[in-house]
DNA sequence: CGAAATTGACAACGACTGTTATCACACTAT
DNA sequence: ATAGTGTGATAACAGTCGTTGTCAATTTCG
């Protein structure tokens, strides 16, 4: 039943992976042209050049397809994030900044990955549950990595997640209004505004009412 | 063919009334239970013990009716704001607290306008220019509101929009992760906290990089 | 070459969709 | 009471959905 042998050229386990890379490919056209509405397995297949059986042979259900689709363009903007920190000096704002630049690089490059994680993501219910973890995971990570936050204790840390919470929330709003035209920003004026927010909310929420 | 007079007791006007209110709360349940695509012109009139024929009496589609039902939660939100805000003392502080509270009051009690208002409206295509406009008109309506704010310059003003978007999307993002309990916190506590964070954000928005 | 595997196109199934129309029954008005 | 209107249940239409299966053509391997 499953494949094992090479085929023109390329062996099975790539050719199953190339498959796998086109349907997730699609279904970011798809939510682009069409929204959340217009995908469905017939129409990423018809879009992909692919037949059902080789969306079967990848996925059991198409919410693993989108699940996976968001997942792939998490992965992209939260490593292209870690590694601009990594890159920046020892100043937090510095690291901020870095890191908002970087994501926003990523989208910005590549619309449909921020249609799909900003506006997908949010009307679906089991892309809503998986972004809810992204999300939660994300803003930890983010914790982690600022060092003007992971010294914190465990109560005040939990105020530190809801900050996180909010950053990202009011980031990916900022950004959605920009990238569809409603905000006109410069890349950089954007990107500056967005690290002033960081710091201000950080800066009251520590600070503040500490 | 349109109704003229009363049936058991109720002019014409007032049962069409009476029904197009039924398909808005209607449709509110259906958004919590199913989701977007447990939303459809048989399931609402199914729920709501009414047939199609009274569906395309008060909506000619099935966004129609969204874009009702969330514009009808997003009045009651924006009302119970402005309202509270009004009633708030002069100082800003105060006036942001009561109007987050007051806003948080009205999605805390019914859950099912906090999930068409933050989950719905965000996936679906006429439903999201809707929010979008929403989300920048209730911006806007907030810098008109806010002493500190009002009094800007057009580009500060362009720069406060940013602003205000930050801060509703960041607000959506905290509301909706303690109302499915993923952030536990106290009403107080997550109403203090929010207000910190606008207070911070704009602060820091307008002395930070003013 | 001939057998096996891989591929692509397409049909079939029941279920659901939006939309319109039809039917008998409840109620109102004269 | 009788004619006309409002109501509710239900049927019908073509279309799409997810899913599975079939069949001929292409490619690989013994």
């Amino acid at each position: 039943m499953v494949s094992t042998r090479a085929y023109r050229g390329v062996p099975a386990d790539e050719r199953r992976e190339l498959r796998r890379s086109a349907l997730i490919e699609t279904v970011l056209d798809c939510l682009r042209d069409d929204g959340l509405g217009g995908v469905s397995v017939r129409s990423v297949c018809a879009r992909s050049r692919l037949t059902p059986r080789y969306f079967y042979e990848n996925f059991d259900d198409l919410d693993q397809l989108l699940v996976a689709a968001v997942d792939s363009v998490v992965d992209e903007v939260a490593s292209a994030s870690l590694a601009a920190m990594a890159a920046a000096g020892d100043e937090t704002a510095t690291q901020v900044r870095a890191a908002i630049d970087a994501g926003y690089g990523v989208v910005v490059t590549d619309p449909r990955k921020a249609n799909a994680l900003l506006v997908a993501a949010a009307g679906h219910g089991p892309l809503r549950e998986r972004r809810h973890r992204v999300v939660t995971d994300y803003a930890d990570l983010i914790i982690d990595n600022l060092p003007a936050l992971n010294a914190l204790g465990l109560s005040e840390r939990r105020r530190a997640r809801a900050t996180a919470l909010f950053l990202m929330g009011g980031s990916a709003e900022v950004i959605e209004a920009a990238l569809s035209g409603r905000l006109r920003m410069s890349r950089a004026r954007l990107v500056d505004h967005l690290t002033t927010m960081w710091l201000g909310a950080l800066g009251a929420g520590l600070g503040g009412t500490g």
